[in-house]
DNA sequence: GCCG
DNA sequence: CAGTACG
DNA sequence: CGGCCGCTACTG
């Protein structure tokens, strides 16, 4: 789900509430590093992740015309499952997004980083015509909107919506009565309404709330972070991303504990609705739905169990947002190191079919700040992390 | 779609 | 394995 | 031309 369309922060924000360890401002020697690499590298500049987010870069934007006739054209491509021009147009948006003057021309489309020849073409005409005829050429046909209905629903992606679009189903009512289902795409048509709604912020944290005192029952010595764009200060949220750790444990006590003890019994009392995905074994997550008492919408949770020592990397991983990660992890291979949801890594020796023959070695996985640090990008909050 |  | 999901 | 995030994690 897109929760992080318009991302309205809310202004002086607490960005820094949650107990979250590794996170403190370390007072450190990094100083040489990021004043050290900052602007030294302009290949470097590209990367989104190396620009921080600009808050007014929302409703007063100069271009947000513009970008709102691209969103359109990037919703069809997402449509005819174009992924890769559909990256192209996200990458060109946010990059639209961050200039401080209206982008008339075509030549001042072009000078822009990630605006090729035909994103300048596109945007000169939207802004002499406020239209684009391709787009009006290409959508809203009712087709269109009921892949689109259908690519709202959770685990329904483009193949299994197209499939269904030709089988002749044209509403999530002939999903929920004739289609056959598997059992997340069954909550998630008849939840559809419920897991489209904004959460709001206070919200967001009364469910964290609720999980935290299940799990400090436990052991008070387990902790709770939200993340996703809660962390990133977002006034509402499209769900809650929430990550259990603790001092001392490793990811298998966490996870027992959690599968054993606390979901159970949250689902027991009803706070837990249903569960979409589970981990079983050596795995890290559960995704479902919880509702708070007394409440009446379903709202979409998961959970990320992160033993300490990977909390650094977990919480860049998972307060996003997902260009700013994707961007990350790019800069961190172009200069030889991998970077995922565990730790900054070396470069895995691969031989052929990439098949790995080492495992690489952990740079970095405690420290979120110096994750940045080792990869030459300035510190950025969460909520500058908005690409 | 853009970029090297 | 393909499909879908998470940030 | 090929790469565009993750040796990501779950489901069926």
């Amino acid at each position: 789900m897109d929760s992080d369309k318009e991302e309205n922060t809310v202004e002086a924000s607490d960005s820094e509430t949650s107990d979250s360890p590794g996170s403190r401002p370390v007072k450190k020697k990094r100083k040489a590093v990021e004043k050290g690499d900052e602007g030294e590298n302009a290949w470097q500049q590209k990367f989104a992740c190396m620009h921080k987010h600009d808050s007014k870069s929302n409703s007063e934007n100069p271009n947000s015309r513009t970008i709102v006739v691209l969103q359109q054209m990037l919703d069809y491509y997402a449509r005819t499952d174009d992924h890769w021009r559909v990256l192209a147009y996200r990458k060109a948006i946010s990059a639209l997004r961050r200039q401080p003057k209206k982008i008339v021309t075509k030549s001042q489309a072009l000078a822009i980083p990630g605006v090729g020849e035909r994103l300048a073409d596109k945007i000169e005409e939207i802004v002499c015509t406020n239209r684009l005829r391709r787009l009006e050429n290409a959508s809203s046909t009712p087709e269109d909107h009921i892949i689109q209905e259908f690519l709202g629903v959770y685990g329904v992606g483009i193949t299994q919506a197209s499939k269904w679009l030709a089988q002749g189903y044209r509403s999530l009512e002939d999903l929920r009565t004739k289609a056959s289902l598997t059992q997340q795409q069954r909550i998630g048509v008849d939840h559809h309404y419920d897991f489209s709604q904004r959460i709001p912020r206070r919200e967001v944290e009364t469910h964290a709330e609720i999980v935290r005192k299940a799990v400090q029952r436990v052991d008070p010595k387990m902790q709770v972070i939200i993340g996703g764009s809660y962390r990133r200060g977002a006034a509402d949220c499209g769900d809650i991303d929430l990550i259990i750790t603790q001092p001392d444990a490793n990811l298998e006590q966490i996870r027992t504990r959690m599968l054993v003890l606390v979901a159970p019994r949250l689902l027991n009392q009803k706070f837990l609705q249903a569960s979409l995905a589970s981990t079983s074994r050596d795995g890290s997550k559960w995704h479902g739905a919880s509702m708070l008492p007394g409440g009446r919408l379903w709202r979409r949770i998961d959970l990320l169990f992160v033993p300490d020592s990977e909390i650094g990397a977990a919480l860049i991983y998972f307060t996003g947002n997902d260009i700013f990660n994707r961007s990350m992890r790019l800069l961190a291979s172009k200069k030889g190191m991998r970077l995922n949801q565990r730790g900054l890594y070396t470069d895995v020796l691969r031989g052929p079919q990439r098949a790995k023959l080492t495992q690489g070695r952990l740079l970095e996985g405690r420290d979120e700040r110096r994750i940045f640090a080792i990869l030459g990008v300035p510190w950025r909050p969460p909520e500058h992390r908005i690409c």
